[in-house]
DNA sequence: CTGAAACCTGAACCACCTTTCAAGTTCGAT
DNA sequence: ATCGAACTTGAAAGGTGGTTCAGGTTTCAG
């Protein structure tokens, strides 16, 4: 979409120039959030961030490279929310369970990341990708170290762990995005993942 | 958006309408899944179907009127298939395990689906909100079910199936949609999620 | 055959929004 | 204090594409 080295954003020199940009980037989360990209506009972001248009383009080139920006931004705070969590020492299914835990007491906190995360499929399929890629790929390494202890099954590969992320992201979408009055929460509803997880679904008659 | 017996669309009253009907919601599949909702033009879709720009509204109010109408479409057409892979008398897993191995396969075929689907988050989001809540339940239903012949645990309720739920759509978004060389085939990943919902993770060492 | 309804056509209208730019203001190193 | 760079401003250019509409063509029931 453009030359070879843009990167599209350029870095404020003063302090008044980083205020700017801050203001721009809160300005354009809460925008993204609320209209979705193409429903976004320009001017709504320097209307709430309370600057000239023409200031937008002193710090991005697009719509597109603010977006990519917020996304990148967004993607690496929800590793580091889920990685936090996770405490030395831990048991496997426990990591899995504290890390479950963390992503869906982020996700209700920060229900504009979901949504800008997910527009992403459509506005820079790439980052997309790359962001559950990175993610799955993160739970892989998770399984294969629960395994070399003997704690996890020894078959456990890429399906498992994209099965485990698609758990995860689905109870974020129906328990944090989707919340209703008199579900669980977010506890119970981690534990009843790490149940699942931990003996699946079968019952006393299952063979 | 509109008014209120207002369901957009006009039902063609002669066969030469049905014709231009059909082709109008065939080229607008093709278009909305090459280009996303937004990128997609109606000048496009209507070129696709060899009609003129006018002959458009016609029959749908509006670019989002089409896109909906699609949506409803292809929500069904995703239940219909996982419906017609469950055969009587299969045991509650193997119901789960036939559902998912439908939709693997169905999604590869009609990876338009996924996206026009995916896209609903922000085109239609009561669309989105609804398909999914829909195959929640059916899921719920099923795991009742197997509760209640106690194949499966007894303590199963939406968490569980929102979990299996977003189980086999990662699965699909990661062999189905984002196949690559190598990958496990759509039986392999099928066996592999239902070893999880038969017996978890957890392996010798567990406890 | 006939005529009214259904259907089709595509140029033009119009609203909206991204992006540019020339001119003015503020910052901060020296 | 000074001056060049950094930053800000907002009007206007320039494009895009959804939607309308008046007039022509096709269909099909009677």
């Amino acid at each position: 979409m453009q030359q070879l080295t843009d990167t599209a954003d350029r870095i404020p020199r003063t302090e008044r120039g980083r205020r700017t940009l801050r203001k721009l980037l809160d300005a354009a989360a809460a925008e993204f959030a609320e209209s979705g990209f193409h429903e976004a506009s320009i001017s709504g972001i320097t209307r709430r961030a309370g600057v000239a248009l023409g200031t937008f383009y002193t710090y991005y080139d697009s719509k597109d490279a603010i977006f990519r920006a917020l996304v990148s931004d967004m993607s690496e705070a929800v590793g580091t929310a889920a990685r936090d969590a996770i405490e030395p020492g831990m048991d496997p299914l426990a990591v899995e369970q504290a890390a479950l835990l963390a992503f869906l007491e982020f996700a209700a906190e920060h229900k504009e990341v979901y949504r800008i995360i997910d527009e992403a499929e459509f506005v820079d399929p790439d980052s997309y990708r790359a962001h559950y890629e990175r993610i799955g790929d993160r739970i892989e390494q998770r399984l294969e170290a629960g395994a070399a202890t003997e704690e996890l099954r020894a078959d456990l590969g890429e399906p498992e762990a994209w099965a485990v992320m698609g758990i995860n992201v689905f109870l974020g979408l129906r328990y944090a995005i989707w919340a209703k009055d008199g579900d669980p929460d977010a506890a119970t509803v981690a534990a009843a993942a790490n149940r699942l997880l931990r003996n699946g679904i079968a019952g006393p008659d299952s063979d």
